[in-house]
DNA sequence: GCGTCCTGATACAAAATGTTACATGCCGTT
DNA sequence: AACGGCATGTAACATTTTGTATCAGGACGC
């Protein structure tokens, strides 16, 4: 389920059975782990331990007894969250998402994520991630900052539906709070400098009642 | 793990495990370090210095503490890039290539050996660091001692966003206070010196929110 | 001393962005 | 089909942030 629900956040996940897998699992250098304490039993905190032996990757614990909650904020096992069951999904991916925010702050508005090319070709334009331009057919499109960082957050997720919570993520590092328009405002704004028409959009979709995609042509 | 990666992208690796290590290594004269500042504790941003009293050998920092990063760029190490921890070797790779592609072309025309840090080129523009003067197509820019410095600071931290903060310290050394706009002046200043159109910046661009950043062209 | 130049401070202008309000259109229900 | 609720588009306004002209103090050379 945990699974399910964060992959379709995007984000990649690897589990782990046991200590064992746990070691395995590290090698890959996860950006975050979550630790269920009470399949191991007391074991789970051992897991912990082993993890910080060799790592300082952020841990959110999760627990069913709501007594194990004061023992690892007593003991300093270096847990960063903890949740306790019975828990709501929505509550561990805001947690997953404070938690990587706090540990990668230097990448919040620049580098939404980590490792995606720095030039970004579609329908003719062409998106320079680095040196903040964007060029069209037509020559040298000025974007503002709020439109620039915008419109990398979608060409890094193409052919992705982000809701206004992931977009006001990467973009601002903080929760979306439902009556906040500027998301929309800024798409708009977007779109009347990248659409040929931007009342009918093919660049920016909007996907009702879910939130925007960004669908480039597949072929430059 | 880093060296399995580095060598399955067919590069040659040395390890050191500490400062007398390093020294050993240098003398086979590397393209490039990465230097580990956790391991060593402090005594990270030590090696560093050493490192650069004999040599100017790229170095690439990884830290895993958000807050060095700025200690990074503040001090004066004159390390080449840095990546924070937990990182992806995806990641690794692009900033080495990355890096060795900035450093090779440089020293191989102008210095051989000493400066690779003393002259940079940029849009038609030479830079010279030490000479303390800034050569465009139309001849020499006459640039203020604080231009200069300003242009520097950016000139060593390419394709980064530099807060207000982090480029007062390197500037003046002294922390930024938010009614503070003489940097702001500075860089309106110096976009006259050395943008076509000051109005529409294309080397010092303003990130709203955050600060600015050189995107100086990739190609010289 | 004296003039010149640099630099930070100040004030205001301009731009970018968030907020609000309302219009519009979609979708399910009756 | 008509209606109502809800999500989105967008114009208009408010706020925040940045650009820059101008001025005064101070450094520096003469």
């Amino acid at each position: 389920m945990l699974r399910r629900c964060l992959e379709d956040e995007g984000y990649e996940v690897s589990e782990a059975a046991d200590g064992a897998g746990v070691q395995e699992t590290l090698s890959r250098s996860p950006d975050l782990i979550t630790l269920d304490l009470n399949l191991g039993g007391s074991d789970g905190l051992t897991i912990a331990r082993e993890i910080r032996q060799t790592s300082d990757v952020p841990i959110i614990m999760i627990t069913g007894k709501g007594d194990m909650i004061d023992r690892i904020v007593g003991l300093e096992i270096g847990a960063d969250d903890y949740i306790a069951k019975p828990f709501h999904l929505r509550e561990v991916l805001a947690r997953v998402r404070s938690v990587l925010r706090r540990s990668k702050p230097e990448r919040a508005p620049e580098h939404p994520q980590a490792g995606a090319d720095a030039i970004v070709r579609f329908n003719g334009f062409t998106l320079d991630i680095e040196g903040r331009t964007l060029t069209g057919s037509a020559g040298l499109v000025t974007l503002t900052s709020g439109e620039f960082d915008l419109l990398t957050v979608f060409a890094k997720n193409p052919h992705r539906v982000l809701n206004r919570d992931q977009i006001m993520d990467r973009l601002k590092g903080h929760d979306w709070s439902p009556f906040d328009r500027s998301i929309d405002n800024q798409i708009a704004r977007l779109r009347k400098k990248i659409e040929a028409d931007p009342a009918t959009p093919t660049l920016l979709k909007t996907v009702r009642g879910a939130g925007y995609t960004f669908t480039p042509n597949r072929l430059p």
